[in-house]
RNA sequence: GGCGCUGUAGCUCAGUUGGUUUAGAGCGCCGCCCUGUCACGGCGGAGGUCGUGGGUUCGAGCCCCAUCAGCGUCGCCA
């Protein structure tokens, strides 16, 4: 008697006494022959009862998700009852003995149906969630993504380190979590929103080629792309320049997608910031399909359309981007596109309709036929199709446009989840101006490396450095980001003072670390990738709930647990805490 | 912090312009019947403070205000 999964047997164990335990994933009574689907991780086994046997008065009384153990002989099912959808379809468990071990209470939405549950109740009672099928094969997935890049990393020699979680905050960041020390009141750790400078002290501490499955915790407002608490890929390397890096990542995507989706991935093409911005709208775009943005101020440069010509004479630009069969919407459909195209930031829209009878738009006045032409024939849009107008200042016309872009493509039906379009983003901006302090501000962190041939900008003219920085894009989500990091003491001083940081400041935020750079640092760099977002897209999901066991609700708790919850007196008074009323 | 969507039976949803007495359906649940089903089938049954609190009205599931929760999104996320 072997103990068998529900998702092993086949039609060669036939004869073989077999032992199976599972949850009870449905009954069909029959009076007098009981049906019943044991399941577990593996998958499903049929387990016939009959009325002559001992056990089949106990199976009259299961009830979906009891679990049990039963015993009995694999046989082939009478010809013409397989059940092909099922892998285990030609077989069938003849039950000899069955134990009960335990019962479970009708449970708060069906585990044996694959339809849309309340995510709170899912998440409320997300052990019963976790065991549909959905999300047993998504967390499977998960785990074969991140034992790959282990052994992908383990072959090319890199060691996994594993870092502290109670840290000292690095500010200039997201928002730290803190955790209140109980021996020196008033003081925090903060938890690692990467491990960053640890990792870069490992290079310094010679360990050459350092990998970790590392939890970053940030808190900030989640979206359905965004956790407080998520894993990333971390990778340091030493000696190793932009190139470097940039392989060894790609070749590691390369390697997932073969070992986990059996898909070949092309290399990767690269764009550079100044380009895909341009081009997309966005330092993510999702290469899926094309609808690039074009730049048609020119088209307008004389026109009388005020919202044109008042964008056009205060430098700003009119970008159009082609919607492909657009022109089947109708006026009613294109006022609620534009109400969409207000609400991810753009001041208005205009539409061209390229339409069988003729060409419509909203700006019919104000748009020529050959101009429509001329717009449409850049566009590469044809007869059938219609194109989107948006005119503000430059960067805000392309971020709207490019937003609308992938709501277009996705209206078209070009955004198939089984496609997977990766890129690198490079030679991005070292510095930005920070919106609400006008200030420059490092668009990444002030570890970064400048091009090498810039240091003299830090002087001269540093908002036009550009920085040894390299996002890696998916389908248009940031999968993560990297750099060559700075190495040189002096000049990670440099970098501070640039960013306005007084000597008390950076000695105290990053003394330790700019001492460490004093002995010997070798040049390094490396990346992180969010493994959470990966196995989101490798699972065709369009949420990180679907691949995180317990993920928080947008609001951050978790229904669960009901956590956050309040600290007992004893607690706050051993933390030095008082809490406030919330004001 | 802003904007938007959702909230009706255990689950998924429908519910017309504010007015069919008793708020419906499918699934699930409970009982009975059924020896080849696999979304088993048949018969019967139970189950609802319509998220919560106010308000408008002769009358509210439906309209208004507030609030809570979940989701999406902008800000934010070096």
């Amino acid at each position: 008697m072997t103990r068998r999964s529900c998702g092993a047997l086949r039609a060669g164990d036939t004869g073989a006494a077999v032992e199976l335990c599972g949850w009870v994933h449905r009954r069909r009574d029959h009076g007098g022959l009981i049906f019943v689907d044991l399941r577990d991780r593996d998958g499903l086994t049929q387990i016939v009862f009959n009325p002559q046997q001992d056990a089949f008065r106990n199976a009259e009384r299961l009830r979906a998700e009891d679990v049990v153990r039963v015993q009995g002989t694999v046989r082939a099912r009478p010809a013409g009852t397989e059940n092909e959808k099922l892998a285990t379809g030609s077989i069938e468990l003849a039950v000899d003995s069955l134990e009960v071990l335990n019962r479970s209470l009708v449970p708060p939405f069906q585990i044996n149906v694959d339809e849309n549950v309340d995510e709170g109740l899912r998440l409320e009672y997300r052990y019963l969630d976790l065991r549909r099928p959905r999300m047993q094969r998504n967390l499977t997935i998960r785990h074969r993504i991140i034992k790959a890049m282990r052994d992908f990393f383990d072959s090319r020699e890199f060691i996994e380190i594993e870092t502290p979680l109670l840290i000292k905050g690095t500010p200039e960041g997201a928002r730290d979590y803190l955790v209140p020390s109980r021996l020196y009141p008033g003081h925090f750790y903060a938890l690692p929103q990467s491990p960053q400078i640890l990792k870069q002290i490992c290079m310094i501490s010679g360990f050459g080629r350092y990998m970790q499955i590392a939890r970053c915790l940030r808190d900030e407002d989640l979206r359905a792309d965004r956790q407080p608490e998520f894993t990333q890929l971390d990778v340091e390397m030493s000696f190793s320049t932009q190139d470097e890096v940039l392989e060894t990542m790609e070749s590691c995507m390369r390697y997932v997608w073969k070992r986990v989706l059996e898909r070949e991935l092309p290399p990767f093409p690269h764009l550079r910031f100044a380009e895909v911005f341009e081009r997309y709208g966005t330092d993510k775009p999702d290469l899926r399909f094309g609808l690039e943005l074009v730049n048609v101020s020119d088209v307008f440069a004389s026109t009388e359309f005020a919202v044109f010509k008042s964008a056009i004479e205060g430098g700003g630009t009119v970008v159009a981007v082609r919607y492909p069969g657009g022109a089947a919407l109708s006026r009613r459909d294109f006022d609620t596109l534009t109400e969409h195209a207000k609400s991810v930031g753009a001041k208005g829209m205009v539409w061209i309709s390229l339409g069988a009878e003729g060409i419509k738009s909203s700006a019919q006045r104000f748009v020529s036929e050959d101009d429509a032409r001329e717009i449409a024939q850049r566009a590469g849009a044809e007869r059938g199709d219609a194109l989107l107008l948006f005119a503000d200042a430059r960067d805000a016309a392309l971020a709207a446009a490019g937003k609308m872009r992938v709501e277009v493509a996705r209206r078209s039906g070009l955004c198939r989840d089984d496609e997977f379009a990766f890129c690198w983003i490079t030679e991005f901006p070292y510095l930005e101006i920070d919106a609400e302090t006008g200030k420059p501000a490092p668009a990444h962190h002030p570890f970064t490396a400048p091009m090498e041939d810039e240091w003299d900008l830090v002087e001269r003219d540093p908002l036009r450095m550009r920085a040894q920085h390299y996002d890696m894009v998916l389908n248009g989500y940031e999968l993560g980001s990297g750099s060559i990091r700075i190495h040189k003491p002096e000049r990670q001083r440099r970098i501070f003072e640039m960013l306005g940081m007084t000597q008390e400041e950076i000695e105290a935020q990053f003394g330790f670390f700019i001492r460490a750079l004093e002995y010997g640092a070798p040049p390094h760099g490396g990346m992180a990738l969010g493994i959470d977002r990966i196995a989101m897209l490798a699972c065709g999901e369009e949420n990180l709930h679907e691949v995180i066991a317990f993920p928080k609700t947008q609001t951050a708790r978790d229904l669960m647990m009901d956590a956050p919850a309040p600290a007992t007196e004893k607690q706050l008074r051993e933390l030095h805490l008082r809490p406030q009323p919330r004001g």
